[in-house]
DNA sequence: GCTTGGCACTCGGTGCGTAGGAGTGCCAGC
DNA sequence: GCTGGCACTCCTACGCACCGAGTGCCAAGC
């Protein structure tokens, strides 16, 4: 067990690294910080949570940077979660409030994500699994041509062309919206193969093929739209990793913009869905980020998380003030999603 | 007048440069090309064109590196426009054709781009202001709100809320949004607002506050879109651009990321509409891009241009490879967008 | 028993001088 | 106009000594 002058100890040393991105040594530490104890005293607090592995020196005779189990020790029991000043709160509310639409939503949150914490931001739209649908609308463009729209509770709005394999009436048309919109409005998504399943036999003959193809494609967009999308920014913020970033940047770049995006929303995916997770270095799964953490939580209109967000930095951040920064958007977020 | 094999010289200079990033000496020119002519002979030459302003010297006896003028004319009379490999062709081809809808096309071209030329990919979306309108749909999702659809010709789709001032009729509903696809179907985006300018006045009157509303609101999402959008991709590439790439990369990943882009869209916006366009270093007008070239190329589903797309790299890059896969990722998408 | 001051030791960073090498510019000869 | 020779420049690498920050350990003190 860990003393308390100790957990100061390592408190200090993770905040004067934070700051200074050096090593530091023991009388550095007894200058800028209040601890009441002699530079040997810290030299031998530092040689037992160097033993213990929350700390370790970059080489022989050089100060000490906290480990990765040192960070993590910092966040679960040294750290608060610093809450931001009012003008902070209410330039947040005032930037989200000005949005248009789910994309311009999503787009502020990741600016102003980035813009608070200086490291790359990451939002989830809000998830489809999880939406009902407020709206389908189909559209005639051209004889046996249709367009569906599906519009969700989350302000979310997808479309598909269909052609039809024979001309489709106006009153079919207006038919099948009524019906459709009938069964499906305020359903969710999940439960919608289920309640259209019967629906094309209750059509005329020659209509029953294009009213499979228009529900073959609803259906096609459910799960496809279903895959989850994610907006990232403040990737310039990388730059200010630290001084060796040549070699640090790179997998994170890769990282962040690699195909599919799998390993970021695997990244979210294991954030809890209530409450803040705070991931360090190697306590990520993907190899490239293991020099950095990330901060993610969930947000949604209601009481259920709809989707995630969070940063990623160096591991080397200021964890207090990420994770406040991060816990005040999502709040924030979550209003504005709420209102719509 | 430069003669033909100082040009040459020059052109070697520039092949091995971009190969090596490394300042090139007369004997290792000699070497790896068939001059048929001494150092020595090559020494002179490089004097000339050090003179003239092709190449420079990072310092006193020290190779030659081409400047933006030996780039420039690199390009514009030495080098040709590498053709990609059938096999290569084939790859754009079918990876592109795979594209489900709009999002998806401009996605995939980017991380084509992005690939090809292991370079910055930047797309420009299909410009509204060139587009027309394909379809207009209103939706009742309440009693006085609506959903206001957008569909132009190149599959874009933008949706707008509407809060009514008083509740409006289905069949007013019905009414206005005939009335106002027989008016805009087919017209291009900028001659609208005259088109719908005495609409309101042909309802009643109760109606009439809510068909102002709506057209107010359809007129600004007009105005709103017009503003070009891009996507941006391949950022990874940055760390590839050279050794000294730490004070390079910042300032261009803050002009790709900047607020409103409006950085790269000047960028694109300079490039001639038809032909490619290449800017190197300092003939960009941006100052964080001084170290960069830009190869961009207007793309589209006719004759005419609707959008433009290109590359951001070091000004020591490969310029014949880039324009060769520039023009061909170009040519493709206009395909897909004229089929679509 | 914890804390403290003293002390020897380690090791990375810096400055300097030297040697090596690549490359140049110039010149005289072909 | 091309070429080989030659002196010169200047960057880079290397070795070396020095300095300073920081450590670990120990014996003395509270």
């Amino acid at each position: 067990m860990l003393s308390e002058r100790r957990l100061e100890v390592l408190r200090a040393i993770v905040q004067d690294y934070v700051g200074t991105e050096e090593p530091v040594g023991s009388k550095a530490l007894t200058e800028r910080h209040k601890l009441g104890v002699s530079p040997a005293t810290v030299r031998n607090d530092m040689a037992v949570l160097e033993d213990e592995g929350f700390i370790a020196q970059p080489h022989t005779s050089a100060g000490r940077i906290p480990t990765d189990k040192g960070y993590r020790l910092f966040v679960d029991r040294l750290a608060g979660v610093k809450p931001l000043s009012a003008p902070e709160r209410r330039a947040i509310q005032n930037f989200l409030d000005s949005a248009v639409d789910l994309d311009d939503v999503v787009g502020r949150t990741v600016r102003l994500l980035a813009q608070l914490t200086r490291q790359v931001a990451v939002v989830q739209y809000p998830s489809l699994t999880r939406s009902t649908v407020r709206h389908v609308e189909l559209l005639s463009l051209a004889p046996a041509r249709l367009m569906l729209v599906l519009i969700t509770d989350t302000g979310r709005v997808e479309q598909r062309m269909i052609d039809c394999p024979v001309p489709f009436g106006d009153t079919s048309l207006a038919d099948l919206r009524a019906r459709l919109n009938a069964r499906v409005v305020g359903r969710r998504f999940s439960d919608v193969p289920l309640l259209v399943q019967e629906l094309p036999e209750s059509f005329d003959l020659e209509d029953r093929g294009t009213v499979s193809t228009v529900l073959a494609t609803l259906l096609e967009t459910l799960v496809e739209e279903t895959e989850e999308r994610l907006m990232i920014g403040g990737t310039a913020n990388l730059t200010r990793f630290g001084h060796d970033f040549p070699l640090t940047i790179r997998p994170v770049l890769e990282a962040l913009e690699e195909e599919e995006q799998v390993v970021l929303l695997r990244l979210l995916g294991e954030a809890e869905d209530s409450g803040m997770t705070v991931r360090i270095g190697h306590e990520n799964a993907h190899e490239g980020l293991n020099s950095t953490s990330v901060v993610a939580v969930g947000y949604g209109s209601g009481d259920e998380a709809v989707a995630k967000l969070g940063v990623v930095g160096p591991t080397r951040m200021d964890y207090p003030g990420t994770m406040g920064a991060v816990r005040a958007v999502a709040r924030y977020v979550g209003q504005i999603l709420a209102e719509s």
